[in-house]
DNA sequence: ACCACATGTGCGCTATAACGCACAAGAGGA
DNA sequence: TCCTCTTGTGCGTTATAGCGCACATGTGGT
């Protein structure tokens, strides 16, 4: 997974091809020489080159590095717990996938804790449903509150928040990045 | 589609978390002044040291470069009550949104209760997450347990169906529809 | 007001990604 | 053999990724 990943995908794609450094230099504008620098493991290219590499191919960035979209549902290591430093616990419920460009996670608050987040990119959607206790989100500006078993969707390209209540509170959180391409 | 869209995810991602640049440079290795400027757009960083963000966010690399399509969130959700004759009652949590191409339901099913599905279209996934007691899920004609608070992932473009456990059980169960652009 | 601390950005420097060009090795052809 | 063409790699230069450090701004505390 480390980034001698991408020498055997590139050696592999353009064996697959089977085109020379030049032709794929010339299909792809990339110089020759970096092509076989990266192909030997001698150079670690930036994203711009590597993008420019997989659209002179006519491929997606993803059949350059590893990362498979395909995963096992049943993966446990898939469904860890990520600690934020100084920030909340969330376990990872549904790890990101880039097809359906959606993730959750499980949030557990302490009594009266809060979480305010900034403004994510535009277009993103995040959804919360309230497992246990009771939960407060603030959205344009304005706490709304919800109790166990209800939900509540909302554009998260706004500054928004999370406070539990004085018996704490558990949630699922969806967020929606859009499609990948 | 560009590498611009890395600024946009690692600007979601390290918003997501709340941390700030500081945090993030010293989890991940990369020095605070690299991550801005990544963030700003104003550097195309290497694979290897987007790696070493991803690591350290405990991410796949394809979270970061994925690419993202701007849409319009739309808001407000009806939340109503769904019978399918002959089958499961459904409370929809959140309605189907086009954007979003997803939907929520709240389903509850009666001790020993089953409810088979036949394949969906092509490209749709479904998520479920268990709130309270026992359930099955047959996926790939193999039927995987599930307790509460577990979630399981799986396409459902194959037959598959549901089975409550002998004290009945509640779950979400959420639809992924193919990306709609 | 002042201070202490954290945030994100700008600056100068070093390491290296990426380029154009040239070279050595091999394959056919006459 | 000699020539020509193509293969991939090495060299020297330029562009820039990446670093440490310092600065301007902001925020909370006393």
């Amino acid at each position: 997974m480390t980034q001698d990943d991408i020498t055997l995908k590139l050696r592999d794609v353009r064996a697959a091809s089977g085109l020379s450094l030049s032709k794929v230099a010339e299909m792809t504008g990339v110089s020759k020489a970096m092509l076989g620098q990266i192909e030997r493991g001698e150079s670690s290219p930036t994203i711009a080159t590597l993008w420019k590499i997989a659209k002179g191919f006519q491929l997606p960035l993803s059949a350059l590095i590893g990362s498979s979209v395909l995963r096992d549902p049943t993966d446990e290591s898939l469904f860890r717990t990520v600690t934020f430093p100084g920030s909340i616990e969330v376990k990872i419920v549904f790890p990101y996938d880039p097809v359906l460009g959606a993730e959750t996670f499980h949030v557990d608050l302490a009594p009266n804790q809060s979480h305010e987040s900034a403004a994510h990119a535009a277009g993103v959607t995040e959804e919360v449903f309230v497992l246990n206790g009771s939960l407060e989100i603030l959205r344009d500006g304005e706490w709304v509150p919800l109790q166990s078993g209800q939900g509540l969707r909302f554009a998260a390209d706004l500054p928004h928040g999370y406070r539990a209540g004085p018996q704490g509170a558990a949630f699922l959180n969806m967020h929606h990045y859009g499609q990948a391409g």
